[in-house]
DNA sequence: AATATAAATTGACCATGGTCAATAATAATC
DNA sequence: GATTATTATTGACCATGGTCAATTTATATT
């Protein structure tokens, strides 16, 4: 059986966790360094590898959180009633993971349909996300502007697809094209939701 | 100007190449480690870097020549004629990429609509799936049998989107749900080519 | 053939993530 | 409070990718 972590435990996990939030603000995520965190943290390197498994675990608990955020925020909304509404609730989490490639590939790699380990809060953010979306499209299906040949769960990972597609086409373009990523997203949302 | 290669550097990268297949070929793509593949091609380190960027870029050539491969076969396969057709021609490369995460981490990062470097195939492979797809998807609208209200190239866009989807799904989920990427992908693609 | 210029390769060197036996701090038991 | 068991932390150590000034090899020029 195992023990309730102590408090001096807790207080380690958030200082590092702090101080890597610090340090994400200011040179980005990609721009973390096992070493300045622990030395800012003031503990031992092996202390932050018995806190996360790698400097991606600690990642994808920053970015988790702020993922949560974003989500609260989408769930406090007015739903939307146009795919192109979809979209624009859509637009920040966008907005927010365009920001750096490493965070798309933490969620992209974290983002287990599953969560496997209790701190993977991005698994628990994906299906969050999925159920927000599901919600919004069933209510859209009932008020018949949306098609209704395919429940709304399915409609719903789609749009995470697309989500994803569009993100990964912004990164691979290095940005050459004018195209936002945001801008890329209506027209599959649109396209996917037709009657 | 920059002049052409010298034959001791083509031979050199045909031997990097080569090794580094036959380790793949053994351990897998995320089993190659720099050293053993430039003590078995009997080079110093410097000059598999001197050949690739980095790691990637070399797993990208050998990625890269795989996919061409798969996409050899697919275009020389009758046209499918139906969304259930498509699919089964995508089977292959399904299969191939879902055998390692880090072969669909490679073509993620990769697979820019735009080739940046020469020596990315990636990218070419990725373009000349687009155009395979909307060959099909073209003939299919003509034929009637798909919907007709969004340009064949976004449509092909979009399945190449639920590609990534379905493999990003299985990565995550860690082979626990009995879905294979082959059979989750099929009711996407029904869905998206519906009239 | 001798010399000069450019290309190709080398390997010592560094940066960084990650490990793990040893130690310190805390909680449980007597 | 002394003893034991468990948890938390430590930091020397290793693995691996990647760099770059120096060196060797090939090509062009005289």
């Amino acid at each position: 059986m195992t023990r309730a972590p102590q408090k001096r435990r807790l207080e380690t996990r958030a200082r590092l966790l702090s101080v890597a939030e610090g340090i994400a603000a200011q040179r980005g995520y990609a721009g973390l360094r096992a070493e300045e965190v622990v030395s800012l943290a003031g503990v031992a390197k092996g202390t932050l590898f018995s806190h996360f498994k790698d400097m991606d675990g600690l990642l994808a608990v920053l970015i988790g959180g702020k993922v949560m955020m974003l989500l609260d925020k989408m769930e406090q909304a007015a739903p939307p009633q146009t795919p192109a509404q979809i979209c624009a609730l859509l637009n920040d989490q966008l907005e927010f993971v365009a920001r750096e490639r490493v965070i798309f590939d933490v969620l992209l790699r974290y983002s287990g349909v599953t969560a496997a380990q209790a701190e993977e809060v991005i698994s628990e953010g994906f299906m969050r996300q999925v159920r927000i979306l599901e919600g919004w499209i069933d209510a859209m299906q009932k008020a018949g502007t949306i098609r209704s040949d395919q429940p709304a769960s399915m409609l719903a990972e789609g749009i995470q697809g697309f989500l994803n597609h569009v993100l990964a086409v912004w990164f691979c373009a290095e940005h050459e094209t004018g195209d936002t990523p945001q801008a890329a997203l209506e027209p599959y949302i649109s396209a996917w939701l037709v009657t």
